[in-house]
DNA sequence: TTGCTCCTCACGTCACGTGAGGTGGC
DNA sequence: TTGCTCCTCACGTCACGTGAGGTGGC
């Protein structure tokens, strides 16, 4: 077949992975060498293989783990691309969590350090607070940590709809409208994660009278019809869709904070219509 | 001064860390307990290290690794807030690098998956390509990951402005005008993160320039803009940025593939007037 | 007395990178 | 003959989680 035989470093630069990486892969059975030379361990590839060895770089800089990676080629190997396809759709929504993970961390980040949150730096600040807040929040927090996993059981995905109907009844007990309207806000994302319309189009229309009732405007307002927009697009309603999308992105314009506008419009880029 | 003990247990709920968390710090140096019952070695912990677990918590939640954790703690505790702050605002780069790649990750994803290039997951679809295509794929994609980067010397430095230089040019050999647009728009990016606004500004002209010779519109004119904008805003050009980042925001709305739209809104986000 | 809490190791995670110490090939 | 390439361990990474095996406290 083929003859010409080429050392890991040469293999190595022709398709981008390090020895140290084609040694790994040798050693996790994802990419063999084409013979190894028994007297001197050295391993040689066939010019055959340098399209695998590329396509295996251009998946890890995908992030593909290994793992799935391997369950790629395989299905590929089988000639099933469209299991290949669906795995790497499933990486696809892993990536995306950890986009939306950041742009949470990025925001809180940021708030904290524009200052007016910074006296917690300070050295005994921080008294005892209110415990009911203090769970509400905890609640809240927990409820996204949950929205960012991607491996929820059932069970997991139960728990956390109570956790966030939790965190907004806490906060409606002691909190403002605004906190209300935060809780209403998460509620109904998290129906919008779950695939539930119904109820996810419930508290966005919750949410948005929250705001009326009591002339919350600026960045709430903004994001309260991003979750209406939301809320269509999973119940495929791509009218509405576009009308919300459009009326957040009119409120985003107006928003005070350029760094509410910035996480308004990371929100808004994940709605397709 | 204070009696109340409380053990790890009871001290985890309070602060919302777990117990294994708590002996990890404890190991760590991060949080000792306040006092260690030398026949059991149970842990205790008094009311007033509440506070301190409790900032803990938080700050882990906001991804802060555990030896800048350390750092801010310690600097909290010298009375210097404004150190803590310096720390925590390097981190928030950090974590926004994270969100850069991820947002690049996902949309090559969603590009891949979207059907055009699909092939490559087919069976022998891939043959030898064109070497010096390779090479300024390569370059591009390298330049990139150098940029997520955020520990570069002032030699990555060079090496990074040079590569994306060389993607540049190998582009310009052998690529459309469209490449060459590319190619120009990530060497003013480049610019902008080494904050050197001139050159900056000089490659976003010449990409926007490119589009206009060429007719080129949709996506690739909106992010010449956006180019624009982010050079003005290295140069501290209040004004210009918004013009461009107005005209970037009125071209997306024309943009026909909702993916694009998504990465140059998400790109968009990070551009503070 | 029964659980429940607490303890200390030891190991696993993820994909390699970094040596150490040694040998083959042009 | 000199570098350069290649080899195989062994260890480190990051912040804990997961047992195993055992003991203290209400």
């Amino acid at each position: 077949m083929t003859e010409e035989l080429l050392s890991i470093g040469r293999f190595g630069r022709l398709t981008g992975l390090t020895v140290k990486a084609l040694r790994h892969y040798d050693a996790e059975d994802l990419l063999k060498p084409h013979e190894v030379d028994p007297s001197t361990a050295y391993r040689y590839y066939g010019v055959e293989q340098v399209e695998r060895g590329r396509l295996i770089r251009r998946l890890r800089d995908l992030d593909v783990p290994l793992d799935v990676l391997g369950d790629v080629l395989a299905a590929r190997d089988a000639g099933d691309p469209e299991k290949a396809k669906e795995l790497l759709e499933r990486h696809l929504g892993h990536v995306e969590a950890g986009l939306w993970h950041h742009q949470r961390v990025a925001h809180r980040l940021r708030v904290l350090l524009s200052g007016e949150e910074t006296s917690m730096l300070e050295p005994n600040a921080q008294i005892e607070q209110d415990e009911r807040r203090q769970v509400a929040t905890d609640l809240f927090n927990e409820t996204w940590t949950m929205m960012e996993r991607t491996d929820r059981t059932p069970d997991d995905d139960l728990r956390m709809l109570h956790m966030a109907h939790a965190s907004r009844f806490h906060w409606g007990e002691i909190g403002t409208a605004s906190h209300r309207d935060k809780g209403e806000w998460q509620v109904s994302r998290v129906y919008t994660v779950l695939g539930r319309a119904e109820p996810a189009l419930f508290h966005a229309r919750a949410c948005l009278r929250i705001c009326e009732e009591n002339d919350i405007t600026d960045w709430e307002l903004a994001f309260a019809h991003e979750a209406l927009a939301r809320a269509y697009m999973v119940a495929g309603e791509r009218q509405q869709t576009e009308v919300h999308l459009r009326r957040a992105r009119e409120l985003g314009e107006l928003i005070a904070d350029p760094e509410d506008k910035a996480l308004l419009d990371q929100d808004l880029a994940t709605i397709t219509v």
